[in-house]
DNA sequence: AGCCTACCGATAAAAGTTTATCAATAACAA
DNA sequence: TTGTTATTGATAAACTTTTATCGGTAGGCT
């Protein structure tokens, strides 16, 4: 009810906020209020930016004093929902499937990669970290069992579309696709499309700008 | 001269156009011209955004014809940096760096990782695809020798700030940034925060709302 | 030739996001 | 108690990005 309505760019600074609170709770002089100035100069957000970012997630924030941190950290972790655990499965188990799978550092966020699937039979079995890689058959199967709503997409561009389609008809409701275009779906299913090319784009865009007027 | 201001968001979507024609050029049938609609329908953008992307990199553009397919290639490879090759470095040999830096992929796109560095002496070494991880105190005549200008940084949050500076202070030009922090420097600099954190932020907090209202 | 149609490019409107301004509130100090 | 100050939260302005509208141009058909 009480949930305002929130853009998208600014769940995007959510976590950042969140690492930073976090962040804070091991220091020895761990305060117990912060306020948004301060929050805004280590973040280097605007401060006005910061405030409605909170306000859209929070309903505290005492003047003079600030917002309490630990209800922070918990209303972003309930928003963001990493208090509970939602388990994903991975379609394409090539270098970058397979270190997506054996990274840990999603469970922080509340993420497990159940199990990965793949079209080819040499890549099936268990990775150095026993996750299990299984073939592409299983995958309706498997998903349908656990209920699994998160997918992630590692395969190559030309397949990835075919693999979203999977997703979509075996009820996964957020894709994760690391493949090299942009997947769409129909408006309930949430397609992120996470671009190495995007990001290099930008990178390398800047730097060709960058050199050549230099160069004049 | 003729460049026109690009929005970062335009930017982005460059890639996606790429790789699209790029794949047109294998098929059988593969058409010399092509129509921003054609386009706008496959990659389900909107007709007239791709038609304003394509003014910012391209001058052709025939009316009943569309945009010849090879001439926006080069176009979009020229503005992408891709052409010309960059070096990068990487600090932070870790789980998620040495991915990275055994990954061929980004080649594809102009961009060969030199080497890795760590501040650890036991990650020193060459990796299994024969690249090198040197320690950090090479890190600063290793830059000048190349006269490196793209930097990645796969170090834990709380030392991607110092690394960051690092690569400041050593006249790197551009940064991704795939530790859990926004790293900020001067204008000049153009600092990419590709965070995982933000996109499973993304995700689950879409996945959260999803279920939630269904349970109603 | 002249008309019709597919398509581009420019300009304008709308939607979304960030930044600025300011009144209101609660702690603190005199 | 009363004034001062740090800070919030709401509202408004500026900016950015996306979407809509429309005139103009070049093929191709009659």
């Amino acid at each position: 009810m009480k949930e305002k309505k929130i853009s998208k760019s600014s769940v995007q600074r959510l976590p950042l906020y969140l690492e930073y609170l976090r962040s804070l709770l091991g220091k020895t002089d761990s305060p117990q209020y912060i306020s948004a100035t301060t929050i805004s100069n280590v973040l280097r957000f605007g401060e006005v930016q910061v405030r409605k970012d909170l306000a859209s997630i929070s309903s505290l924030g005492k003047p003079k004093i600030g917002y309490c941190v630990l209800d922070l950290i918990r209303e972003l972790e309930e928003f963001l929902g990493y208090s509970n655990v939602n388990e994903a499965v991975l379609v394409g188990a090539g270098k970058l499937g397979k270190a997506l799978l054996n990274y840990q550092g999603f469970e922080q966020y509340g993420v497990i990669i159940a199990a990965a699937f793949d079209i080819d039979p040499n890549a099936v079995g268990k990775t150095s970290e026993g996750k299990d890689i299984l073939p592409i058959s299983k995958f309706a199967p498997f998903v349908k069992k656990l209920g699994v709503k998160m997918g992630i997409i590692t395969v190559p561009a030309q397949n990835a579309q075919s693999v979203c389609d999977l997703m979509i008809e075996n009820n996964i409701l957020a894709i994760w696709n690391f493949a090299n275009v942009a997947l769409k779906g129909p408006q309930r299913i949430l397609i992120h499309n996470e671009n190495m090319a995007v990001s290099l784009a930008v990178l390398s865009s800047h730097l060709r700008k960058h050199l050549n007027t230099k160069k004049k």
